[in-house]
This record gives C-alpha cells, sequence and structure tokens, in this order.
DNA sequence: CTAGTAAGATTGTTCATACCAATTAACCTT
DNA sequence: AAGGTTAATTGGTATGAACAATCTTACTAG
C-alpha cells in the first residue's frame, strides 16, 4: 500500500475526488500544470496519472481542451447495485466474520505484525485519511489471509461497494465524525487479538461485534438523516405555500 | 486511427506483437530505453503505453527489474479471479448460509412454494440441463429472499464463477455424475424445510451441511483427478520413451 | 569449492525544462 | 453584430538528468 509507485498513488487521490464530487461527471478537472503543483508531483507523473484513469475509465482526455469526468461510469463495474449503507454492512458482518475465522486458521506472524501496525496507526490517528486507508488495508489483508481468493474477491468487492456508492459513502462519513479513535482502534484490536490466539469462533465473534457496532451506530446517523431530511421538506413545502400566498412566481 | 495520441499508437503496436506471440505470456518485453529507440519515440511516450497497457491488464510493470505480459489475458481485466473449485465451495457453504438464515426471517409463502417445485425438479431429473437450472435458481431464490442486495449481489457473483471457470465446471460436472437425483433433493428438502419453520439457525445449519457433502464430495473428485493426470504424465512419458526406440520422429 | 556478500550494471521512477500542436478565448476588422 | 485573426491556454512529446529497486557478477571468507 505505502510502496506503490507515485503515479498510482495521484492516481487514487484524483479518483477520490471524483467520487467525493470534487470534480462532477461531465465537468473538467483542472490542468496538469495546475495539478502537478497542488499535488507537489511533477507534470509528467501527473500526466501518468491521468493516462491510467483514463485507460480504466474514469476520465477522458481532450488535446488542447483538457480532461474530463466521464459521465456514465464504464460498463466494467457497472455491474455494482445500489446497495444502502445498512444492506452492505449487514453483509459486511456476515461475511468478513467468517472471513476472519478462516484467516485465524493459519495466518502469518508478519501478516499480523502487519495488523498490528495498522492498530496502531487507527489508535492514533483521526477521521483522516491515513486512518481511512489503515481501515481499508485492515480489512483486506484479514481476507487476503484467509487464503481462498473467493472469500477475497467478495470483501474485496464488498469494499468497493463501500467507496464507490456515493449514499454509502456519505453514512460512513457520518458514521466516521461521531467515533473516537480510540474506540476504532479497540474493536479492532479485539479482533487481532483473537487472530493472534488462532481462534476461529472468537475472531469471528470480534468482527461480529465490531461490525454490529458499526451498524447500530449507521442505523442512528440514518434515523437522524431521516428526520433532517422531513425537516428540509417540510421547511420547502412551508416555503412553497408562503410564497404562493404572498407573492405570484411563473416559474 | 491517424489522429490518436502517440502513446496509444505505441501501446497498439506493443498489444500486437503479445498477439502475435513476438513476446510471450510470462516473458519480459525490451527495456523502456530499448523500446523507445525501436519505436523512434522518446522514453516518456513508452512509459505512457506501458502504464495504460498495465492499467487494462496486459502486462504488469516491475520496478527495477521489467515490463512482464501478464499469464492469461483470456479473462483479462475480469473481474473474476481464477479460483479453484474447493475454494469457491468454501466460500459459497459460508456466505450462502448466512443468506440461507437472513432469508428465514421473512420469506413469503410464494417464494416457499417456487422452492417446493424447485426441490422436486431435482428429486426427479437426473444430472440433465433442467436440474441444472433448478438447482441455480434454488440458491438464488433463497438469496433474492434474504431482502439483502449485496448478499444477493455476492451470492450471484459466486454462482458465475461456478459457471464461467472451465476448471470449477470440470469438477462440478464429476461430482454430479457421483451424486443420485433422491439425495440432491433431500438436501435441498432440508433447507427448504427449515426455511418454511422460518427458523434462521436451522436454515444455516441446513446449508452448511449441504454444501459440506459437497465439499468432501469435490476432494475426492479432485484427489481422483490429480491420480488421473498423473497416470496420462507416466504415459506420456512411457510412449515417448517407446518411441524413441523404436522409431525416429524428426518433429 | 561453496556460501555469502559487495560492487556494478540494468531497469524502472521521477523530475525539470523546453518546444510543438490543438483548442479556446480575446480581440479586432468589417 | 458577425466573422476571422491573433494570442493565451492546455495537452503532447522529447531530452537529459538523477535516483531507487533489482539483477548480475565477481570476489572474499569459511
Amino acid at each position: 500500500m505505502a510502496d506503490q509507485r507515485l503515479y498510482q498513488s495521484v492516481a487514487e487521490r484524483i479518483k477520490k475526488r471524483i467520487f467525493d464530487g470534487v470534480y462532477s461527471p461531465g465537468g473538467r478537472l483542472p490542468g496538469e500544470r495546475e495539478l502537478a503543483e497542488e499535488l507537489n508531483v511533477s507534470r509528467v507523473t501527473v500526466r501518468e496519472a491521468e493516462i491510467a484513469l483514463q485507460a480504466m475509465g474514469y476520465i477522458q482526455i481532450k488535446t488542447g481542451s483538457g480532461a474530463y469526468v466521464t459521465e456514465r461510469p464504464d460498463e466494467d463495474q457497472q455491474d455494482i447495485p445500489s446497495v444502502n449503507a445498512l444492506e452492505l454492512t449487514e453483509a459486511r458482518l456476515l461475511f468478513e466474520s467468517e472471513a476472519a475465522a478462516l484467516a485465524a486458521r493459519a495466518i502469518s506472524d508478519e501478516t499480523l505484525d502487519r495488523l498490528e501496525q495498522l492498530v496502531s496507526i487507527m489508535s492514533a490517528a483521526k477521521g483522516d485519511d491515513a486512518s481511512q486507508d489503515a481501515d481499508r488495508e485492515f480489512h483486506l489483508t484479514i481476507a487476503a489471509a484467509s487464503r481462498n481468493l473467493a472469500v477475497q474477491h467478495t470483501v474485496e468487492t464488498l469494499w468497493r461497494m463501500r467507496t464507490e456508492l456515493p449514499a454509502v459513502r456519505e453514512v460512513h462519513a457520518a458514521v466516521c465524525a461521531g467515533e473516537t479513535a480510540s474506540e476504532r482502534g479497540q474493536e479492532h484490536g479485539e479482533v487481532l487479538q483473537a487472530l493472534r490466539n488462532r481462534d476461529p469462533a472468537a475472531a469471528r465473534r470480534a468482527m461480529q461485534e465490531h461490525f454490529t457496532r458499526l451498524l447500530t451506530a449507521m442505523i442512528d446517523v440514518t434515523e437522524a438523516k431521516a428526520v433532517e431530511e422531513l425537516r428540509v421538506k417540510a421547511a420547502a413545502s412551508r416555503r412553497r405555500f408562503l410564497n404562493s400566498s404572498s407573492q405570484h412566481d411563473t416559474a
């Protein structure tokens, strides 16, 4: 994760901005020179990143004009259904718990050490990118340690849904804002401890508890979001009726 | 074709050489400097072309070593990794059991009736296509009854692996040949019964047993296949040595 | 003679700079 | 105001350099 090529990390950052809506679909992203200065890399590197993104179908480069975000995401990842955050987390609760149980069978000491590092990163950092990346690598590493490609692929697919579906991202951002770094680190630490003991049942249980906590937090957040939406709608109707009674809009 | 970027035409030329076998799978293609001189372009351009090819999955670039042609380009960018039958079945054992448990929460009577029909089809027919289709629909129907799109999508993806990976298909065909229609129907029937009772734990257990039986049968078959492969290899060497001692092939 | 290692050669990675070509925006002419 | 010319912007390519990871080779210690 850390020793990847520079242009790849730049491509990741740009992709993230696309998902975050910084560069909206159909919109144009900053020029190569501008991006290079902003990201503190050379123009060639920005160019390589954009070429990779173009090959993956995220953007389209027009000579002399600029690079534009592809309107409709490519077909190859069109098979991602529009699941909501609760469904996705429930699925991860079920599947990743089993993945953890498998991983507990014969996880290597090196992998355990790496997980240890990731937990400390999550315990230290707050909701920033480093913590996010550590979280991701933590789960994917455990999936890989299951020594089952089908399981690994499934977990990776679920994580792709988490990062690429805007609605899900929103909920996660809201949940992350409401949790402390220490409790997040502690939950992952319990999973790690079970793996250290090579105890499949404990690993499964720890992972289940981790996701259960996430799930309940998520329910609270979505509930709050629903309430907020109702308030917005109510305000909108109130405004509409008030306007219609006091003035006359042709629109 | 004429007004495309230079790095794209270079990528096309390299891709053509890969298809033509100039650079064989797993093999290493010339260094950037060498290729640049040979194709009369700059190193930057070669580099951009290789990055695009890497993003498309044709080659893999290793720092300090070189760029290597991807081994199996037939499934170039497909999101289906090459899992073996045992891995896949293990994953299905874990995941579909949970899907069944979810489905038991609130499965509709109509869905139960449909499952009933499918079980009777499997009990009656032998290893023909109708039974295969019924098997598939049975599992996908339960996944859909989980009322969780992420779970459903996962199960569908795993089933796609089962049908689209030749190696996995072979193993399944061999296993199906060695089982009777009645025992297959009975196993599915037990899952159905648990779903009728709306008993998540029982549904999970029944599905686990179904896949466990499949898994053990699969282990026997793969073992037999391994033995068979050894015999073929032995026969090949025997033939080769016999031929070399009795006649003279120029090939 | 072998195993280990250190120096080197090879190769990919990134950078800075420059110039070219296509596009776009601004301006001017009519 | 319309249309065309010019200038600024932006992507495209080339060159050369310095750096890091890797592989090769040869040398040394045991």
